[in-house]
DNA sequence: AACCAGGGAAGAT
DNA sequence: ATCTTCCATGGT
């Protein structure tokens, strides 16, 4: 069992942080006591503590875990799953000064949250797909507590070994589609065969990244786009097809209908080469709690 | 009942 | 390359 205390540059809402993540129920979230237990993915499983112990202003938090993996392996992968590696001060800052400033004078001090691991990502930005968030939550979960294990209370996707080899008719009994449903063991399948591997990837070039992917079948542009922003936490992407986004462009600019792929591309110019914090605070924009 | 939802594949242009 | 059409499935 290991502790390590992080302090660093505000301004960063944990509070913000906790409750949104609090919407998905396989989240272990305490917000009484401002700790999250986050899922890590290693050679074994094992669960890392964070709770945080200071302010906005101020943040600080003290992580702890207990397992195999290096310490300072563990401290790197929660930092930038958390954003820790991030400068909200200086985006924070810079949206200032364009159209999203009350957007983010709003919803300072939140960052973006990446996914535990990546082919938890894939395999939920697959179920996503054209649903709406209440139902892909729903199919979510009850896909990781068919499929997943839970360690110390906190849910872990199951390994692609797994899901490649379920049948499909399992799936559909849980209310996949039949397409959704190939997707997601084909892709699993991919992973397995060592045709897909998305650590690998990981190194490449967003654009590379694209190329790659959407060859794929299953995975569309919205999907790898989504993958580069929550799996591998790129810092320029601007999912356009996005019905979300097109709706907060919508609300922003008081639209009489969803703006046009031109449109947008002259909305996000002076975005750049920041897309994904303005993708971001663009659907938090849009969300229920106002 | 009709339209929508944090799309994608396949076919048509 | 870009624009339709159809596909699925629950929510509102």
């Amino acid at each position: 069992m290991w502790q390590e205390t992080i302090q660093f540059e505000g301004p960063y809402n944990f509070d913000l942080v906790l409750s949104h993540l609090q919407d998905d129920p396989l989240n272990w979230v305490d917000q009484r006591t401002k700790t999250l237990k986050i899922p890590y993915y290693g050679d074994k499983p094992q669960v890392v503590t964070v709770q945080g112990v200071g302010t906005t202003d101020a943040p600080k938090f003290i992580v702890t875990s207990e397992g195999p993996a290096p310490k300072d392996k563990v401290l790197q992968r929660v930092a930038h799953i958390l954003q820790w590696d991030v400068s909200l001060h200086d985006i924070h800052e810079y949206f200032l000064k364009t159209d999203l400033r009350p957007i983010f004078e709003k919803h300072k001090g939140t960052p973006l949250i990446l996914d535990f691991d990546l082919y938890a990502c894939l395999v939920k930005c697959i179920i996503h797909q054209q649903l709406n968030m209440a139902f892909a939550r729903k199919l979510t979960e009850r896909f990781v507590h068919t499929y997943g294990f839970q360690q110390e209370g906190v849910w872990f996707y199951p390994s692609p070994e797994k899901i490649a080899d379920i049948r499909i008719e399992e799936l559909r009994q849980m209310q996949f589609s039949q397409r959704k449903a190939e997707y997601i063991i084909g892709v699993s399948k991919l992973i397995v065969t060592g045709e897909l591997n998305l650590s690998d990837l990981a190194e490449l070039s967003d654009d590379e990244i694209m190329k790659r992917m959407v060859k794929i079948r299953g995975i569309g542009s919205w999907t790898v786009e989504n993958f580069l922003l929550f799996g591998l936490g790129r810092p320029n992407l601007f999912p356009k097809a996005d019905i979300g986004i097109q709706n907060a462009l919508k609300k922003l600019y008081n639209l009489e209908r969803k703006p046009t792929y031109d449109e947008m591309d002259e909305y996000k110019r002076p975005w750049e080469p920041y897309l994904s914090y303005a993708s971001l605070y663009l659907w938090r924009s849009i969300e229920a709690t106002e």
